[in-house]
DNA sequence: AGCTATGATGATACTCCATCTCAATAACCC
DNA sequence: GGGTTATTGAGATGGAGTATCATCATAGCT
């Protein structure tokens, strides 16, 4: 079911290419990152690697954000939450209930953003699209 | 409830209709807000009302958003953004310069939210769609 | 391999936004 | 006016994220 299917770029890879170095802590966070489908949270790695601190922990995910290879999104709620980004341009499903957050491309997007430029005064430099969603597993087991 | 109100509501009344007493404080803001044009900040709002309290400032903030007639959305950097709404469904658009907030509805964005629903696994709940721009004041003035 | 300059780390303090606590106060209804 | 209950403000608290800084590890050089 998922077309997102790719290239994971190796991340640790991505951080040296940047001229960042290859250090213990990183790997460990990059190592779980790498094991992860959704979504995550600062929390989660930090409580999975007690040994790193969370100071490295918040350092290491903006040197990914900043590489472009995660992504910052929020819950319905505010929390906020991360993503490893798949696929070069993209858009983010979370859903409201489990948190669980996915990933989609579709090519109607890009058609809506080149006709919704019209509507707008000035010069649109970026745009942020979420869609909050009760996801299938969601819908399947919470029968509610 | 909810008649569609050509006119911008009057802020009270809405808060009234909700069970909640009209007090001194919630008018003194609600009254700043109703001469606001684009977005507004609580730090505005607070150093604005020295007398009001900041937590009081977030309660009313808060029942404003509930009862949906005003918004919250971020700046480009995450800096949180609130703003009336004028008309039903809408969105937004950001200066990424000087924060300014605009509010556009345009008949794409309903397709498009419709087209894309094939798109995603689950069912989609609600969306968030900011729009980051150059507004045409800063495109104007810091030309240079 | 050994050195070294520099980048990276972790503990902690701190900032920022927002909410909670709670005693005091004000609004609404009778 | 009186009583009930919502509301308020001050400050404590919480969560996310950053800054500081002494210590330590890395990558590159020899």
């Amino acid at each position: 079911m998922n077309e997102l299917q790719a290239t994971r770029p190796n991340l640790m890879a991505v951080l040296e290419d940047n001229g960042y170095r290859s250090t213990a802590p990183r790997q460990a966070i990059i190592g779980l990152l790498e094991g992860k489908q959704g979504g995550f949270t600062v929390e989660e790695i930090s409580e999975a690697l007690p040994a790193v601190g969370r100071a490295t922990v918040y350092r290491t995910i903006k040197l990914l954000l900043g590489a472009g290879v995660i992504c910052k999104l929020a819950l319905a709620n505010g929390a906020p939450v991360y993503s490893l980004s798949r696929v070069e341009h993209h858009h983010h499903t979370v859903c409201v209930k489990c948190g669980a957050v996915g990933e989609f491309r579709a090519a109607t997007v890009e058609r809506f953003l080149r006709a919704i430029g019209d509507d707008i005064q000035g010069d649109v430099v970026g745009h942020r699209i979420e869609f909050y969603i009760d996801c299938n597993d969601c819908l399947r087991s919470g029968s509610g």
